[in-house]
DNA sequence: GTTACCAAAATTGGCACCAATAATGCAGCC
DNA sequence: GGCTGCATTATTGGTGCCAATTTTGGTAAC
């Protein structure tokens, strides 16, 4: 055995939110078997787990499969996260200290160097680095856990984000603005911009 | 194979949710395998599916357990609920129709009757019957279904609510201040009284 | 060309078994 | 009595295999 289910269940959620699975498409257990160099029994435990998190579909004796794009279910969870990340504004306001602005400000510097210059491929990770430092002032693990297993439901597809530079650079901003926010402990002012950020898709 | 396996992840969520395992107690696979009257495969399957919703726990060569009680995660999922349901207030009151509301009243009606005469083994369900359809005039399945787990985090046991005949009639006198909230539009009356409620530990 | 049927192929789901790991109990030492 | 070490027991995790189910492809009929 090369490697454990734990790691397995990781990679595959890795591969999940890289985009590398169509929408919509089966994920074969054989294939799977041959793409993680492991055996039938790990890949189950994997699929059940990521089933579980709800991060992919299961159909009794089909199998299982990536959640289709630009669904309902899509918008739904949208809103749930517009929901919870306001929610915790107060707190991520309150919680915060220095070291925290200036973890959020350097990352939020590092998704705008990508932004300006690229390479582009790197800008999903940094986004993702930002607003989990961001939720994580909040002090409430089990939130950011939440947080990033709904986003895996909406946005596998990094190039899904951000369709043109200017959005890219506005979302850049806004980070800035979110930095700052927190910085005055401004908490409607950050709940705003959150809602804001989510609602156009730029996070 | 007596029953299958999407059966036996309901079946155990339910006795979970029951409080028929001990918090923190571990979950034997051998011993799910006797009281389900299924072989071990299922049994997995089960297991991995709720680790995966995050009802209970797995550690890698060690096994599954419940959660244990009155952790500081339990704190943190309440605080997460509390941002989830005030956070859909306003849908709740935007969404709901007349149809709803007397549904709602209903349920609430329902709940205080149990609350007065008994049977007291039946709150648990009434009250899940009441918020359950509260929280649906949101028309956000995927946020009901998230909020049925999260509920399943935190008080598994229908005993933990309810400590004496006052605090159970004020649960019931809140409910039917929510419905009146709803009639009435009021999302952020609404969203106190929700507020209050799961922090109160009431529902 | 379209539809229906059926066999073959593909895939999922479950079982028995055993390797790997953790827990338990016992003996010896201080 | 408490601690340590080790053998035994218990349990989890993985494998190979096959039953059950679904999908695919080919053929016949219209």
């Amino acid at each position: 055995m090369s490697e454990d289910a734990e790691k397995i269940i990781e990679r595959l959620a890795q591969d999940l939110r890289a985009g590398q699975f169509t929408p919509g498409s089966w994920l074969k257990q054989v294939d799977l078997q041959k793409r993680y160099g492991v055996g039938r029994a790990p890949v189950r435990k994997a699929l059940e787990a990521l089933a579980g998190r709800r991060l992919i579909r299961h159909e009794k004796n089909r199998g299982y499969s990536v959640h289709p794009a630009d669904t309902e279910e899509a918008d739904q969870v949208l809103d749930i996260r517009v929901a919870i990340e306001t929610g915790f504004a107060e707190a991520i306001c309150r919680n915060a200290v220095e070291a925290d602005i200036v973890e959020l400000g350097g990352l939020a510097a590092e998704f705008e160097k990508i932004a300006i210059n690229g390479p582009f491929h790197l800008l999903y990770d940094a986004n993702l680095a930002f607003h989990g430092a961001l939720l994580g002032c909040a002090r409430n693990p089990a939130m950011v856990a939440l947080v990033a297993d709904l986003r895996m439901r909406t946005s596998p597809a990094p190039a899904s984000q951000w369709l043109d530079r200017s959005r890219i650079e506005r979302s850049a901003q806004e980070h800035y603005d979110m930095v700052e926010a927190v910085r005055t402990s401004d908490a409607a002012g950050l709940a705003r911009l959150i809602r804001d950020h989510i609602l156009q898709r730029a996070d």
